[in-house]
RNA sequence: GGGCCCAUAGCUCAGUUGGAUAGAGCGUCUGGCUACGAACCAGGAGGUCGCAGGUUCGAGUCCUGCUGGGCCCA
C-alpha cells in the first residue's frame, strides 16, 4: 500500500515550499507520480515545472533546492533532482517491504461513514439475461468491492422492473399466443427453463404485433391490469416476474455477484410511492398539468436541455425555446417510468418520508438473507435491516438512459435538494454488440447488402431474441476451461477439475467484461471471450497459482512455511532486494504490487475499472517475468532466496485482493 | 434540429489532473520446457496517434472547426 508514502511526501514538500518560497498549500499542488523506471526513483514530481515561471529560475534549479531543503524523512532514503526538472525520491526497500508483509508493523484499514446505495443488474423479468447485462453486472459489482475495499458501507440493490410493458409482452405471449394460464404456466416452469422459454415467447410475442399494429392494443390493456392488479393477468405477470428473476439470481450467483435487496416496482406503485413523490413533485412546481397543446391532459416536468455552462452569459438569450417538457404521468392516467424512477430516486436519498414492507426473498452466497421489498402487510418481517436513504448513490444502467438519469438529477433539484442531486452518480457504461463472427456463428448475420451488414457490429435486440445469453455464454467459456483443466490435471478427482474449470471460467468472464473502458462498445467475439492466452483474467490467475506452488513446494521439500521464510529478513544483507548489480527486477515487483490501492482510488474516481484490470495484469506480467528469471528453490544463497519469497509472498498478497475486487478465486491448481 | 460517446500497430485495446523513449494482448516470424508445470518467458517486424488550426517550456491527452461511425432526445 503505497498512499500513505505518497502523502507523507507532498507534507514533506509541501513544508519545504512554504519555507523555501513562502507558498502556501494553494499556490503549489504537488502532484505525486511514477518515474518511468526504477533506476530513476520510486516517487516524483514535476513541481519545479510548476514554480518555474511564477519563481522565473530554471526547473532543474528548483528541483535542486527542493531537494537540498528537504531533509530526512522516515523510510525515504536519497532525494535527487533530475537533470530535467524531476524530483525523484528513493524509498527504504528492505523496511517497506518488510512492513507490508506485517513482519514490522501493519496499517489500519480505512473507515468511512457515509452509507452508499449501488443499483445495478435491473434486468426486465422477463426473459433470460444475455451478454450486455452481464456487463451491467460485473461493473455494478466491481464498484461495489471497491467501495468496501476503501472502506464505504455500501448496499447493493437490484430493482425489479415487475409492472412494465416487457412483462406485459411476455404475459400476452402465455395467455394469447399459447392460451396458458397461471396453472399452466406453472407446469412449464417445473418442466424446462423458464427464462429461457421467455426468451424465445418474447421475440415471437415482437414479430406477432408486427404483423398487425392494431394488436399493440392488447399488451396496453395488459399493461393496464398489472398495474391495477386485475386478475388473473396481474398473478400471472407476478409469476412470471419471480420465477425469471430468480433465474437472475442464479446466473449473477455463477459469476459471484449478489445483492442484498430486491426493490420492486410493482410495491412502488402499491404503497403509493408515486404519489408521494408526485405530491412533493407538485408542492414544489416541478410539475404541473398542461392543459394547452399537443401534451394537454399530461403531468409534465419542464427540463433543462441545455448543455451545461460554467458561466451564465447565455441565460438572457436562452427563453422557453430551450426548455422543453418531459411527461411524467400521461393523460389516460398511468405513470411514466421516469414518475416511478424518480420515486425509487427520492427514497433511496431519503427524501421520501415513506418506506417498504420487506420480505425474506433468498439466502445470499453468504448465508445473510437476500430481502425484498413487499407491500403487503401480511408478508412482512418486522426485524429487518434499515434499506434505503443513502448519503451517496450510483445506479449503474447503460449511456441510452443518460436523458432519463439526468432528469432524475433535476427532480432532486427541482424539488430543493441540490446536495443529494450532486451525489446522485449514474455510472453510465456503452452496450455490448456482437461481432459479425459470432453474430454469423449464431445464425443472426444481417442480410449481406443490407444497411446492417455495413455497421461495425451487430446489435443484441432482446425484442429479436439477438443475442448471447448469459448462461449459454458462461456455459461455453467453463467447458473451454474443463478441457484444459482435464488435459493438465489428470490426477484430480472430477469434481475438483470441475471446481477449478468454473473459477477459471469465471475469471474469464468478468475480465473480459471489465477490461474495456466503459464508453467503448464492447463487439463480443466469442473466440476472443474464450481465448485464456494474454490478457485474460485466467492469466492474472495462472501467475497466483505459481507463485503458491513455490509456497508449496518449499513447505513439501523444506519444511518452510511463509513466516519462517520471512522470519531472518529484518538481519539478512539487504543486497539482493537494493538492486545489487543494477537489477531492480525484485524491487520493481514489490513496488507495482504496493500501488494496489493508489490503483482503487484512481478507479473510484474515474469508475474506470479498465484501470484494475490492466493494473492486475500488467503485475501478473511482472511477476511472469521474475518468475523466470529468478528461481527460489534452486537459489543457493540464502539471503536472496528469502528476499526473493518476501517479494513473491508480497505480489500474491496483492494480486489476490485485486483478483477478489473483480469478483475472481484463485483456484487451487491450474 | 439538439445533446452525449468513439477514432492510437493488420485486429482488439491501454496511455492517470498535459510531462521522461507512444505501450499491451491477439495475429505473424525467431528462440526457450531435467518441473518453482509453457494457460509461461525472451526477441523481431509492425505507428503521418482520423484531418486542420490554436493554447503551452512541453499535446495522443486541453480548446475550436471538420470528416467518419455509434447512441439518446425531439
Amino acid at each position: 500500500m503505497i498512499l500513505p508514502i505518497h502523502e507523507q511526501v507532498r507534507a514533506r514538500v509541501r513544508a519545504v515550499l512554504a519555507e523555501l518560497y513562502g507558498l502556501s498549500d494553494a499556490d503549489a499542488t504537488v502532484s505525486v507520480e511514477y518515474p518511468p523506471n526504477r533506476t530513476l526513483g520510486d516517487l516524483g514530481t514535476p513541481v519545479a515545472f510548476d514554480l518555474a515561471r511564477r519563481l522565473r529560475k530554471a526547473p532543474r534549479a528548483i528541483a535542486q533546492e527542493i531537494a537540498g531543503a528537504l531533509g530526512p524523512m522516515p523510510g525515504i532514503t536519497p532525494v535527487d533532482a533530475a537533470p530535467n526538472g524531476y524530483l525523484n525520491v528513493f524509498l527504504d526497500r528492505p523496511s517497506f517491504l518488510l512492513s507490508r508483509l506485517g513482519v514490522a508493523g501493519t496499517l489500519p484499514p480505512p473507515v468511512r461513514a457515509d452509507k452508499t446505495i449501488v443499483e445495478h443488474t435491473a434486468i426486465n423479468p422477463n426473459k433470460a439475461a444475455h451478454i450486455g447485462h452481464l456487463r451491467n453486472s460485473a461493473l455494478g459489482d466491481t464498484l461495489v468491492r471497491v467501495l468496501r475495499f476503501r472502506g464505504n458501507p455500501v448496499e447493493v440493490q437490484n430493482y425489479i422492473d415487475d409492472t412494465g410493458v416487457q412483462v406485459a409482452d411476455v404475459v400476452v405471449g402465455f395467455q394469447v399466443l399459447e392460451q396458458v394460464d397461471l396453472a399452466a404456466a406453472k407446469r412449464i416452469a417445473a418442466s424446462a427453463r423458464f427464462d429461457y422459454y421467455c426468451w424465445d415467447l418474447y421475440a415471437r410475442v415482437t414479430e406477432w404485433y408486427d404483423g398487425d399494429q392494431q394488436r399493440l392494443q392488447i399488451r396496453a390493456a395488459t399493461l393496464h391490469d398489472i398495474e391495477h392488479g386485475t386478475e388473473p393477468t396481474a398473478s400471472l405477470a407476478a409469476f412470471i416476474a419471480d420465477t425469471v428473476v430468480r433465474c437472475h439470481l442464479k446466473t449473477m450467483a455463477r459469476l459471484n455477484i449478489d445483492y442484498q435487496l430486491l426493490t420492486w416496482e410493482g410495491d412502488i406503485l402499491r404503497l403509493k410511492f408515486w404519489a408521494r413523490a408526485f405530491d412533493v413533485l407538485k408542492q414544489t412546481g416541478a410539475v404541473f398539468l398542461q392543459t394547452e397543446g399537443r401534451l394537454a391532459g399530461c403531468w409534465v416536468m419542464k427540463i433543462d436541455d441545455t448543455p451545461a455552462e460554467a458561466d451564465g452569459e447565455a441565460t438572457e438569450t436562452d427563453d422557453a425555446a430551450e426548455e422543453r417538457e418531459k411527461v411524467i404521468v400521461r393523460s389516460n392516467g398511468t405513470v411514466t417510468y421516469v414518475g416511478k424512477d424518480m420515486a425509487y430516486q427520492f427514497w433511496k436519498s431519503g427524501l421520501l418520508g415513506h418506506d417498504f414492507h420487506y420480505r425474506k426473498f433468498a439466502t445470499r452466497m453468504n448465508g445473510d438473507t437476500l430481502w425484498a421489498t413487499t407491500s403487503d402487510p401480511a408478508r412482512a418481517v418486522a426485524d429487518h435491516p434499515a434499506f434505503g436513504a443513502a448519503a451517496a448513490t450510483y445506479n449503474v444502467i447503460d449511456v441510452r438512459q443518460a436523458y432519463l438519469q439526468k432528469l432524475l438529477k433535476q427532480a432532486l433539484t427541482a424539488i430543493g435538494h441540490p446536495a443529494e442531486a450532486e451525489r446522485l452518480t449514474h455510472f453510465s457504461y456503452e452496450m455490448v454488440a456482437l461481432s459479425h463472427a459470432t453474430a454469423t456463428e449464431l445464425g443472426f448475420a444481417p442480410p449481406p447488402d443490407s444497411g446492417d451488414a455495413k455497421r461495425p457490429f451487430v446489435e443484441v435486440s432482446g425484442r429479436k431474441g439477438l443475442g448471447v445469453k448469459a448462461d449459454d455464454l458462461i456455459d461455453r467459456v467453463i467447458d473451454k476451461a474443463l478441457a484444459e483443466v482435464d488435459r493438465r490435471q489428470s490426477d484430480l478427482p472430477a469434481a475438483d477439475r470441475r471446481k477449478i474449470a468454473e473459477q477459471i471460467g469465471i475469471a474469464a468472464v468478468r475480465y473480459f467484461l471489465i477490461k474495456y473502458s466503459r464508453t467503448k462498445v464492447i463487439a463480443f467475439d466469442i473466440d476472443e471471450a474464450l481465448n485464456f492466452e494474454g490478457e485474460s483474467g485466467p492469466y492474472l490467475q495462472y501467475a497466483v497459482v505459481r507463485a503458491n506452488n513455490i509456497f508449496q513446494k518449499l513447505q513439501d521439500r523444506l519444511g518452510l512455511d511463509e513466516a519462517a521464510m520471512l522470519a531472518p529478513l529484518p538481519a539478512a544483507p539487504p543486497e539482493a532486494i537494493n538492486g545489487a548489480g543494477g537489477d531492480h527486477e525484485l524491487w520493481g515487483l514489490v513496488f507495482e504490487a504496493s500501488r494496489l490501492d493508489d490503483v482503487v482510488e484512481q478507479v473510484v474516481r474515474s469508475l474506470e475499472f479498465a484501470v484494475l484490470a490492466k493494473y492486475g495484469f500488467g503485475l501478473a506480467q511482472l511477476f511472469n517475468a521474475f518468475y523466470h528469471r529468478a528461481p527460489i528453490l534452486n537459489e543457493e544463497r540464502d539471503d536472496v532466496r528469502r528476499w526473493r519469497a518476501a517479494a513473491v509472498a508480497y505480489f500474491r498478497q496483492q494480486l489476490t485482493r485485486a483478483l477478489d475486487l473483480m469478483g475472481v478465486a484463485v483456484p487451487p491448481r491450474m
